[in-house]
DNA sequence: GGGCAACTTGAGCGATCACTCAAGTGCCAA
DNA sequence: TTGGCACTTGAGTGATCGCTCAAGTTGCCC
């Protein structure tokens, strides 16, 4: 048996399951019916509960890097790439979805009950997303798209919070056209905006 | 001894407690220790640690909505009084204080574990602030203030959306001065809109 | 002071928490 | 077939969870 695959799938299962019901309600009784695995298999895999989680914010920012990434690459310009990221790559475009919310945004919103390690993550995972949307503002501002004293830092300061903004929404408005029409508006600020 | 005064006392203790910790995360314990009521007595007073989260909500929302009547009766326009009470009585505002963060956004995000009647209350809330800044836009609309054919519904959702932005990202960012930069900024976005 | 109702107290309930580890199982080389 | 090693197993650990209730305390009226 593939052992590394298992924990690749296990670990899919947790972060599905921390995204969901957050941290400190998901017991590692919830993680062993989802995953299959008894605790100490669990234990000798992750380490720990904090670990595990650690490790699915970890997975999940590097698929919506990639993601984001992929979009970039396929668009005409730096603008149009975020605008698309928005509409299509992160998770709230889906909003028929069971969990159409950043798993990033609900995790800081949760208090961590004084695990540092936990928070340092998120701080670190948080940093780097910021970093990457000034990055493209910056490539905006270079290719002419944004004017030039823009502050590209700003900006991707802006789109974080409106984004967290968008996911706070989603989670208590069911009504998805809704939230796709917010999406949208968001998507369509970023590309023609200033 | 005044007991409805302790009981008072004990909520405001309460909820200072579930904002910091979020539900979960806080225990009976911990409400013993911050409110000095023993388990038997907190029951009495309260029902149940869900209950007393309930309530705790409430007096939070309520609070707001006072301060928001006070500010828009000081204020000479609906935009104005909107845009002060995001610089002043919104919790953000007070950007150096522990918790500058909105009690019902942190609520929001954190997901309560099956627990349906917290989840009612959040979303009655919700729907209530909703609700008032929908009316504060449609003042201005009749005040002149905004085009007619603006949509008082959704420049509320907007504005609910953009500030549990602002939450999420004081949450994370430490530096009061940029948070208070962007508190600024949606004030003013609000005042100048269209 | 005696009697009673109202309130307070905290030991302790069963359940569940995150986590451990001795025993069991499966696999492969010799 | 056998010995040994890596991996899995789940009963069990002490702690803590939300919550209860019999016993104790208090304050008031007669």
């Amino acid at each position: 048996m593939n052992v590394s695959h298992d924990k690749d799938m296990a670990l899919d299962q947790a972060l599905e399951l921390f995204w969901t019901k957050g941290y400190a309600s998901t017991s590692l009784k919830d993680l062993e019916r989802a995953t299959g695995m008894h605790p100490g298999s669990l234990y000798a895999a992750f380490g720990s509960k904090a670990k595990l989680y650690c490790l699915s914010l970890e997975r999940y920012a590097s698929r919506l890097n990639q993601m984001r990434a992929e979009l970039q690459a396929q668009s005409d310009s730096p603008l149009e790439g975020l605008s698309q990221f928005i509409l299509r790559a992160h998770p709230l475009s889906d909003a028929d979805a069971p969990l159409p919310v950043c798993y990033l945004v609900k995790a800081t919103l949760e208090t961590s009950q004084g695990n540092q390690a936990i928070d340092d993550k998120l701080s670190e995972l948080l940093t780097q997303n910021d970093a990457t949307f000034a990055d493209m503002f910056r490539q905006a501002i270079d290719a002419g798209e944004l004017p030039e004293q823009s502050d590209a830092k700003k900006l991707a300061r802006q789109l974080s919070a409106d984004l967290a903004g968008l996911c706070f929404y989603a989670l208590r408005e069911d009504d998805a056209k809704l939230i796709k029409e917010m999406v949208g508006d968001l998507a369509t600020r970023v590309r023609t905006q200033h």
